[in-house]
DNA sequence: TTACCTGTTAACTATCTTTTAACCAATGTT
DNA sequence: AACATTGGTTAAAAGATAGTTAACAGGTAA
C-alpha cells in the first residue's frame, strides 16, 4: 500500500467535521481533524501533514494565527482557507496570512476535492491509485479477493499475507527496507514484528515457490527485493 | 432514465445541511434541504416525498413534532432522525413520533446511506431493479415472497434471512466485507449486531446445506463470500 | 391474556491468525 | 577460524474471530 497523504483538517463545528473527514477519507487521504487552532497547531507538528484546511473561525487560535505559523516553518506546504465569510477583506487578510486558496462554505465534496487536487498536482504529490490485480507468473494475485490464483491451485490469503504481498507487488525489483515493510503493513517497526515479518516471508515463499523465476531476494541487514520475470 | 427519488431533509446547520444534500445528490438522490421544520412541513406537502430526514432540533417546529404531522398524513413513509442527543428519552420519544430510525450524528455518509437504502427496500422502493429470483442449485429463491423452495420442501425466510441471502445472491463469488454486509442489510455496524450476523450465517447455511456445491465460506477477519455451482 | 414469531444477546466452544519462542543456517567481521 | 549478527524455519502459545445453541425481549396475532 502506498503511503497516504496526510491532510490536516482544523474545523470546530464537530458534526461537519467529522462528515468532511469522513468524504476525504473515502477519497483516499489520511485525514487529522482537529477541532481548534491549538489542537491543530500541536498536530501540524507531531505529523507533518501534506496539506492543510483551515476553518477561519476557530476557538483558541484563528486559522489565519495558524496559518501564519504554519508559514513560518513550512513554505511551500498548500493551505486552504474554509470560511463562511465572503467578505473581501478576509480574503485578503487570508492570503496576507500565507492562504494558497480561499473555500466558501457551504462547498460541496466534488469541489473541495478537485482544489485539493490542484494543489497536490502542483506539489507532485498527487494519489496513483493501485491496480486490482497482479501477474505473478501463472498466477494471479486479486488483493481486493485475497486470492491467489494459478492454473492448479487458488487459495484464500489472510490479511497479513495480501497485505504484505501487495506491498511487494507494487514495488517491484525495488529494494524494500524491512523498516518500510514494517511501516507499511504493520503500522510500527519493532523487533517482534521483525521477526513476525520473516515468518511470514517464508510462507510467501510457499505460495510462490512453484513459480519459476520469482523470487523474494534477501538483501542481507537491508530488507528484500521482490523479482518477476 | 427512472424517477429520482426524493428526500426530504430537514437541517437548520446550513454548511451541514449542503454536504449532507451534496452526498445524496451525488448518491442518485433529488433532495429538498429545509433549514427549519416550518419549511419542511410545506415542502413534504408540495413535494411529496419519498423518506424524511429529520433534524431533530430545529426552529420553528422541532424534529418530533413535524414527524408527528408526517404520519398523521402517511404511516408508511420512512422518517429516519438525525440528532446529536443518545439520550434514551429523546429516541423513545422518537419512535412515539412515528419515527422509523434514529441515526446519531455524527455519522458516515456510508452509514446513511445504508441506512436509507435499507428503508427504500423495504418499501419496496430500490432504485436499481434487482433480479427477482435466484437459482441456488436445485432451490429457487423468490426474494419478494420470502421464498425458499426446492424439489422435496417450501419454506418462508424472515426479513433479515431474506435480506442476508438476497444480498448474497447479488455479489457471487465475490468477497463481501462483514462491515459491508451489516450496513446493506442492517444499516449499521456494530459488535452485537455483527454476532446477530453470525447467528443468521448459521441460518442460512443450514437452510442450504441440502445444496452440495453451495457454500457460505467464511473469510477469517474479513467476510464471507458465497459461492454457487 | 396467552401463545407464538422474530431478531438480539449471551454463553460456551471451535477454529483460525498472528505472535512469540526456540533452534538452526547464513552472512559478515575481527 | 571464531564470533556476533541477521534471517529462515518450525512449532507452540496467545489472541482474536466465528460457529452454535439456547435464552431472552419485544412485538403481533389468536
Amino acid at each position: 500500500m502506498q503511503k497516504k497523504i496526510k491532510l490536516l483538517l482544523a474545523e470546530d463545528d464537530l458534526q461537519l467535521g467529522f462528515i468532511i473527514r469522513d468524504n476525504l477519507e473515502e477519497a483516499g487521504f489520511e485525514v487529522i481533524n482537529c477541532p481548534d487552532g491549538e489542537q491543530a497547531w500541536e498536530y501540524y507538528q507531531k505529523k507533518d501533514p501534506d496539506l492543510c484546511l483551515l476553518d477561519v473561525n476557530m476557538p483558541y487560535k484563528d486559522g489565519f494565527t495558524l496559518a501564519r505559523k504554519i508559514r513560518q516553518k513550512n513554505d511551500v506546504i498548500p493551505i486552504l482557507f474554509l470560511t463562511a465569510k465572503s467578505l473581501e477583506e478576509d480574503k485578503l487578510k487570508g492570503f496576507a496570512a500565507g492562504a494558497d486558496d480561499y473555500i466558501l462554505k457551504p462547498f460541496s465534496m466534488k469541489e473541495l476535492l478537485s482544489r485539493i487536487q490542484v494543489f497536490l498536482r502542483r506539489n507532485k504529490m498527487l494519489i496513483k491509485e493501485a491496480p486490482d490485480s497482479y501477474r505473478i507468473g501463472n498466477t494471479v494475485f486479486v488483493p481486493a479477493e485475497f486470492k491467489l490464483a494459478g492454473p492448479d491451485r487458488e487459495l484464500t490469503l489472510t490479511l497479513r499475507e495480501k497485505e504484505l504481498l501487495e506491498f511487494l507487488c507494487q514495488h517491484p525489483d525495488k529494494v524494500l527496507k524491512r523498516e518500510d515493510i514494517l511501516l507499511h503493513v504493520w503500522g510500527k517497526n519493532d523487533f517482534f514484528l521483525g521477526r513476525s515479518m520473516d515468518v511470514f516471508m517464508t510462507r510467501l515463499r510457499k505460495h510462490l515457490a512453484i513459480e519459476a523465476g520469482i523470487s523474494i531476494e534477501t538483501i542481507h541487514g537491508i530488507g528484500y527485493r521482490f523479482t518477476t520475470v
